[in-house]
DNA sequence: TCAATCCGTATC
DNA sequence: ATACGGATTGAC
């Protein structure tokens, strides 16, 4: 303030116009937007009469909060407060616009809950920020169909009837190539809550699939909601969806569109204008009306789990979706998570995969590897990465017109440990855990548990010796334009992605998730340096290598128009053996009963605690852990910070996460300074 | 005995 | 950040 303060200033400090609390239901139940454990429940606030008509459920506000001015969203409208004190007003109404649905903001707690998180910190998820110029692009009088829109022609064909992508006439032949895949659309266009895992056959169309499934949902008057990893992946789905259900009657989110597009496409969605929604991550939280379907392509996929607090994986999200809204839900890939296959054995949902023979005919040639060793040594290789088998398989599809496909791995893998003799990742014989060799003459330690592995002796072979494994080298492109010189030569990859491919002669080389799809499919697909997958320090490596392996192997031809993949590494391992039979529900199922019988997600749950040392024994001290939890750790953690890890039953999970949430909360309300990071079943625990 | 002050806690 | 309640202190 400026000038001389009046020396005889009223009373009153605020020189407030008198405001009166609206008459009906004069109470806002609202979620500030501050992500303290302590604070993450509702705060009453008085409604002034003149925000009766704005201040609804689900829009975004302003309020006064511990003397500053936060955002929030209003939960609720109710008649009465539980809160003994006086109510402040609401500050304004950011915008009259429908934001926070209601079922999503029962989604938003229910993850919370789930990943100990608080719900602003979920919203700050669901919710893209707000663009003013968006919500007036959109015209509300656009808002359409309320009711479900009658298609002009039925959900029909959902069977072999469906056209072929063009160039590919011998891939499957839609939903009815797999046994229970028309009655599970059927299901989905009569109005029930069908739930699959399906296992695509190689050469799946699998936009097309999805899209058929999309508008399954809308022909029985629900919405669908279609998630998958990246931009390249909504892309082909979007297209899909165009041709399906016909232009504008779907949209897209993801976070490549830009704040105003992304944000303009969030409200046709909210507003009802479109209920098939597809996008990526944080669009399993998009305002679908009358949600009939959701659907996840590739779960197995890192992109899928959610980098910022508290963590969610979109699996969880949608299953917990299904779940809440009790409709259908398909999770679909050409590989099987652990995860997964979890939901087939407890009979959440069913199995939709095809017969064998239907997988034969699909699939193509995997020759049986050879001894890795031999494989590398052999003289006609053109370089040791590329052996004789992998050699000719490319020069033969090269010949016959075919482009061919060389997967490699991305460059930045952790180094792992190994069993010197037969290379079988090397794991802590106290908890499974992974080794890490720290120094050259350091003794291998556990990550999980820190204890050191002396006198260690591989289970499989015996083996005493360990050593650090290989990282893959990106010098392959220049070495296959040595090798073939007659066809050109492509990259597809971090820089720059490829995304299709004529029916011509030509050499990829992509990094896993970055393969363009040719178009009449690949003549040859090699599978180059392996083991930078095989001995990732991560307990999913096998499973993850099966998934990059499929992905690469789908678009390559059927063995009976020549189509051939040549893995280089040891034919005796389980994933090597999954590829050659091309049975990824066989790899899933191992790999579960194995995390069963070691005690790791998904049989049981985990939550990690990561900070500085004081931090998490002062976050362990707070927390009262439900029995038959146990702790292991702690480990080191980046420079200063340390990590434990929590393991309890599956059964306790839910317990586990409000234990947490509370002991953070004890924390937060205490101001504790140094933060400690909280995830429940981390993708990676290094 | 009471008012000024300090500290911790809740935040509507 | 700021407001409040309860405890603490110091002067009468």
């Amino acid at each position: 303030m400026s000038g001389p303060a009046p020396a005889a200033r009223p009373a009153r400090k605020r020189a407030q116009p008198s405001l009166e609390p609206a008459a009906a239901r004069p109470v806002a139940r609202v979620c500030v937007d501050v992500s303290l454990p302590h604070l993450d429940r509702p705060f009453d606030y008085l409604v002034p009469g003149h925000l009766d008509d704005q201040a609804q459920p689900g829009v975004r506000v302003r309020v006064r909060f511990a003397g500053q001015l936060v955002d929030g969203y209003l939960l609720q409208r109710a008649d009465s407060s539980e809160h003994s004190g006086r109510l402040a007003y609401l500050e304004k109404v950011v915008s009259a616009e429908y934001v926070l649905h209601a079922e999503v903001a029962a989604l938003a707690r229910a993850v919370a809950d789930r990943y100990a998180g608080t719900l602003a910190d979920v919203l700050r998820l669901a919710v893209p920020p707000r663009h003013a110029r968006a919500e007036k692009q959109v015209p509300p009088t656009l808002a359409a169909p309320a009711e479900p829109t009658v298609l002009a022609a039925p959900a029909e064909p959902l069977g072999p009837a469906a056209p072929a992508e063009p160039g590919r006439a011998s891939g499957p032949g839609g939903w009815a190539t797999y046994p229970a895949g028309a009655a599970y659309l059927r299901a989905v266009a009569d109005g029930r809550a069908p739930r699959a895992v399906w296992t695509a056959l190689p050469g799946e169309d699998w936009p097309a699939r999805l899209a058929e499934a999309a508008r399954a949902a809308d022909a029985s008057g629900r919405g669908a909601l279609l998630l998958v990893a990246d931009a390249r992946d909504l892309d082909r789905l979007d297209a899909a969806l165009t041709s399906a259900l016909g232009a504008g009657r779907h949209t897209t989110l993801s976070a490549a569109l830009g704040p105003q597009e992304r944000y303009r496409h969030f409200l046709s969605a909210a507003r009802r204008q479109v209920r098939v929604v597809a996008g990526t991550r944080a669009a399993a939280f998009a305002p679908v009306a009358e949600l009939g379907l959701v659907v996840l392509w590739d779960d197995g996929d890192d992109l899928h789990a959610e980098p910022r607090a508290p963590y969610p994986h979109v699996r969880e999200v949608l299953l917990t979706r299904a779940q809440l809204a009790g409709c259908a839900a398909l999770l679909g890939g050409y590989a099987r998570s652990a995860e997964a296959q979890q939901l087939v054995e407890t009979g959440w949902a069913k199995d939709l995969t095809a017969a064998r023979e239907v997988v034969r005919r699909y699939a193509p040639a995997v020759p049986p590897a050879g001894d890795d060793a031999q494989l590398a040594r052999d003289p006609a290789a053109a370089t040791a990465r590329l052996p004789h088998v992998a050699f000719t398989a490319a020069r033969e599809a090269l010949a016959a017109g075919a482009p061919v496909l060389v997967q490699v791995p991305r460059r930045g893998y952790l180094p792992a440990v190994a069993c010197a003799e037969c290379r079988a990742p090397a794991r802590c014989p106290a908890c499974a855990g992974p080794l890490s060799l720290p120094s050259a003459s350091a003794a291998a330690a556990c990550r999980w548990c820190g204890r050191i592995a002396t006198a260690y002796a591989c289970p499989s072979c015996g083996g005493r010796r360990l050593r650090a494994a290989v990282v893959g080298a990106r010098r392959t492109a220049e070495e296959l334009g040595r090798a073939f010189p007659g066809a050109p030569v492509w990259t597809s990859g971090r820089d720059g992605v490829l995304a299709q491919l004529p029916a011509q002669p030509a050499v990829v080389v992509a990094t896993p998730g970055a393969e363009p799809v040719a178009e009449g499919g690949y003549g040859a697909v090699l599978l180059l340096d392996t083991w930078a997958l095989l001995t990732r320090a991560d307990l999913r490596a096998g499973e993850e290598t099966l998934r990059r392996w499929l992905a690469a192997a789908a678009l390559a031809r059927p063995a009976s128009t020549g189509g051939r993949v040549v893995v280089v590494a040891d034919g005796s391992l389980a994933v090597v053996q999954a590829l050659l039979r091309w049975d990824p529900g066989w790899l899933a199922a191992r790999e579960l009963s194995e995390r069963r019988e070691l005690g790791f997600p998904p049989a049981a749950r985990v939550a990690s605690l990561t900070g500085v040392p004081d931090a998490v024994a002062d976050l362990l001290a707070a927390v009262i852990l439900p029995a038959g939890a146990e702790l292991l750790g702690p480990v080191p953690a980046g420079e200063a910070d340390e990590r434990m890890l929590i393991r309890v039953p599956r059964t306790s999970g839910r317990a586990l996460a409000a234990a947490l949430h509370a002991a953070a909360g004890v924390r937060s309300a205490r101001k504790a300074r140094e933060p400690v990071r909280v995830q429940i079943d981390p993708l990676e625990f290094l």
